[in-house]
DNA sequence: AATGAATGAGAATTCATTCAT
DNA sequence: CATGAATGAATTCTCATTCAT
């Protein structure tokens, strides 16, 4: 029955020292004491300091993905304008829920993905690759539908993540009394206008 | 007389290496190999590790806030509407070229600054938070004088922000062959529409 | 549990390469290839060079200070002149013995803090100038009594410390066939006749 | 021209130096930023930091061995005892002058040849040999004429040396403000007492 | 499963000394 | 003689990982 515990708590205190100090300044020693094992109980369970940051960012990963590409699949749907807006809030809505749930290890990924530490910069950047594509198919289908205007669709598309990526965070860990509803609203409020969306548009 | 080629050559390998392997991952060792001198060469001109990367990055910075303060003062300055877009597009392309004349430095500033390692997140965040204020002071100001609509200030000023960092570094770094004059023009374009800028303003 | 075992080796190693080499040539290196451990084990029980010194004096000066303190309290007591020797002469052995039995130890204090290093002149000259005060108070006592006669107490405490401590580690440490009871005899005999002590002496 | 002057000055500074930090802890560029000059500079004087310590030490040692050999010699002469005492006395006044007028090297020597340091050991053992030798001979003269009575000249001449030098070195060092030719006169008289001294001889 | 002592490769930094100018 | 940049060996200390108990 120790098994369970002791692994867990040994991931909770990862994801806190991690978050406290980064990947490469947390030692395995710092882990263990927060956790109350033993130096070596942390070999039983996770086969590298590497190891259980990559097992920790796992879970959250999977669920952000198949969350975003089940919904951005039908991210501009819709056969009236009200229905468009309302599947993009969807979509934002329901990763922002995904990134709420998941505040301390999507700082962690996002942190260690973006400094040069090295070998989460892959894991980052894979997740980073894969939503852009999503995105850009969903941004093409909209232009292709009349939907929307924008000059070259894979720049759109990096803006609408780097605005969704940045603010959230930013609103999330920083300023963090921020109303998540009101961001997200005018969040879904500036893209649409910024891709020039037609508010009259009906099928 | 060697002094300043040895130290220009300790500063160039350094950026190298950092941008490389990241500060953390980069050894004293890595640097001077790279430039072609002793390890006690390095101590001749740097107290340690941290502080040729402080040195690196102040230059840079103290560009970029000189460029940045002095450009924003005129964000949305003018009479028409034209003259405003053509404000807003100089703001972005003055720092885009200051962001492309130093490149390498930037992204160093960037990754280091976000990822976690700790000294730098101080210097990267006083420049984030710097910058936040002064696109905030100006938004405000084009909201009074009715050029942009937006719900809250801050918000808006985080949107364009993250927008614009991440897509210039995502651009300059990543997809190397985009063409920034569309960029440019594409952000400001997407940015005035996303602040419901009227177009067809006139004092 | 093979604590202990490693730990007093390395002190019994730190002790011999400190005497051969002093503080500040000895390497942990040195210390640890003597005690036939790996580098890191070092750290594993002391913090620094610099602690494990502190451990070997310690022990070394809570006996002597506290032998010290205990002995010289009655150390011209006596209502007749052959209980004063006999008094005088007991605090002379008892710290030759402590000495005796630390002879490694006392040595290295001796030398450590003399020797301009820094911190354990610090150590020493405090246990010295304790001594110091500890003796000159017995010797006015002694004075006042009538039993001896100096002109300043303080430079005759001086002179007693000074030959005392120089004697016995010339003895014990070059000189070693010396006939340690003679010298101590020979020690009580030149001490009190310098001191003027009154052999005639009765209450 | 510029010769003595630097080289005098580099003599000065590195006294100082020692003096503060000990010769280990003394690093070449203190010397010669204290000293005003060129790191190089130093290495047209010296060919290492031992060569400048011995240098420094050198010319006291000569003096001193020069007058300790020069007084020694006539130490316990003298056809009655004031004599004798009188000559005991200049000897005693002789040295300490020596000591006096070289007190930051007399310290220097003192420290380094004690402490562990290596090198200056030898140096300092010596000295304190000879002397020790030179003392032995006189003590045993001194006996042989009826004029002292001890039991083992050898550890006689140790309390001898050991009281003068550690109560020198404490009196000049330590508490400064001490009367000098008070300790001398009570330094020969505790000497000629311990030493059982013949008050009322005469040829 | 848990322990924690032992390991040792590797990192930053110091500083006496050299030598070309 | 004076300079001071360059050198690189040497040293302390860290910490992920192993493994016998």
């Amino acid at each position: 029955m120790g098994e369970p515990s002791t692994k867990n708590a040994l991931i909770e205190s990862a994801i806190r020292m991690f978050q406290q100090n980064g990947f490469q300044m947390t030692r395995v020693s710092d882990i263990v004491a927060d956790a109350g094992v033993a130096q070596g109980t942390f070999y039983n369970y996770f086969k590298s300091k590497e190891e259980i940051f990559k097992e920790i960012c796992n879970d959250f990963i999977d669920q952000l993905q198949k969350k975003f590409i089940e919904r951005t699949e039908h991210m501009f749907d819709g056969d009236t304008a009200d229905e468009v807006i309302s599947n993009v809030h969807r979509v934002v809505r329901d990763v922002t829920r995904i990134y709420q749930d998941n505040l301390n290890v999507a700082e962690l990924l996002f942190r260690e993905g973006i400094g040069n530490g090295g070998i989460f910069k892959e894991i980052y950047e894979g997740m980073f690759f894969l939503f852009l594509e999503l995105i850009e198919e969903q941004v093409e289908k909209a232009v292709n539908r009349g939907l929307i205007e924008i000059e070259d669709t894979r720049i759109g598309s990096v803006f609408l993540f780097g605005l969704f990526e940045r603010s959230l965070l930013y609103f999330m860990l920083i300023q963090k009394n921020t109303d998540i509803e009101k961001l997200e609203r005018m969040m879904v409020d500036f893209v649409l206008k910024g891709l020039s969306f037609n508010y009259h548009f009906s099928v």
